[in-house]
DNA sequence: CTCCCAATGTAGGCACTGATAACAATGTAG
DNA sequence: CTACATTGTTATCAGTGCCTACATTGGGAG
């Protein structure tokens, strides 16, 4: 029989799959360094090594989640046509798509975002994110699709808007066969707010 | 020296308030009924005599904000004139508010309520506080002062803007003294949306 | 090639948590 | 006055995150 390695080979990969998973299955509360380091067949305080507390394990799963949904923003955003509303509405679809197949991750991604001791790294990838979104708007006022004024300001709605769709879809607010309706509603709404 | 009363007198309403003082200054995850108790003075396993566990502690002190948060939004109806705009405006700011005012609370209030086991009276208070806010809308419509269609779907921009809102604030994203000027534009914003 | 050392894993223990069971004090209904 | 339900207390359990000391490994310097 033979013994299992000393050293597992990428440790520090293998936790981090792991525990998005049980993140995914049964919520962040319930993630347990210890039922981690059990469940990847190593001893309990192997993963102190990649992670020097359970909040850093915590950030490097949110930071994953902050790249993974910029790239999957940026796709999108090249895929889109030429029109400011189809730009919008792809944008807007593939975050809330992002959200509601990664809702626990987002949700932590969000939860960690306000409090004090939040990595730089973390920081830089929200504001990737947000940056996104602002030139998506004045894109937008170039062509005269979007009335005038500070992006900054005008760019409030619309973050508040995906936040609180996301927030709407996870909390079970909004059924699943209605979020197809409600984003085609938000998303009208929004575009009339904005016209010049 | 006089020994402290076996019985406390009304520990479940002492636990209740020094559990919000506590989740108001260092949130819900530093929240340990061990800590309550001996803050109370009252032996460990005094509190499971109140609340069965600690979820039912944070349900109960989530019940009540639902509880606050509703009489301030029924009173700010019944003081805001009569045009629509003045509703929906004062509504959108006691909201705001009471988000800002008590953000671990709300936190706490829309956490639970997306998991399993939640209490029946938890939801009921949930649904009271959104059929306030249908309630508005129906009202603009009748007045035509709001698109017509079903409410429901009506309704959902204003929630996901109300929570996403909120969400920003609490989270920093919006700095205390852009959160007026955020306002305004959001609520001009949806106004333009809703318009007939 | 060898030896040393940094990286990575293990063993054990500490302080803390939430939960539960068995027991004690209290106040009250009959 | 007494039986009893309520409310505290004590003791204990399993589980957690984190820390220090030790073991094993593999790769780079000599």
């Amino acid at each position: 029989m033979k013994t299992r390695p000393y050293h597992h080979g990428d440790l520090r990969a293998a936790l981090l799959t792991r525990a998005e998973q049980t993140l995914r299955e049964k919520g962040p509360a319930e993630l347990s360094l210890r039922e981690l380091a059990r469940e990847t067949g190593v001893s309990p305080a192997a993963p102190s090594r990649h992670f020097r507390s359970k909040q850093a394990l915590l950030d490097a799963l949110a930071l994953e989640g902050f790249d993974r949904l910029t790239t999957a923003m940026v796709e999108a955003h090249d895929r889109a046509g030429e029109s400011f509303a189809d730009q919008f509405a792809g944008l807007t679809r593939t975050y809330v798509s992002f959200a509601t197949a990664n809702a626990a991750l987002l949700e932590l991604m969000y939860a960690r975002k306000h409090e004090a001791g939040a990595p730089d790294d973390l920081i830089a990838s929200m504001h990737r994110l947000a940056d996104l979104a602002m030139s998506l708007i004045t894109a937008g006022q170039q062509r005269g699709e979007i009335r005038e004024g500070p992006v900054e300001r005008l760019a409030v709605p619309l973050f508040a808007m995906l936040q609180g769709l996301t927030a709407l879809i996870l909390s079970g607010a909004l059924q699943p066969d209605q979020v197809e309706e409600s984003l085609d509603e938000t998303i009208a709404l929004l575009l009339r707010g904005y016209a010049p």
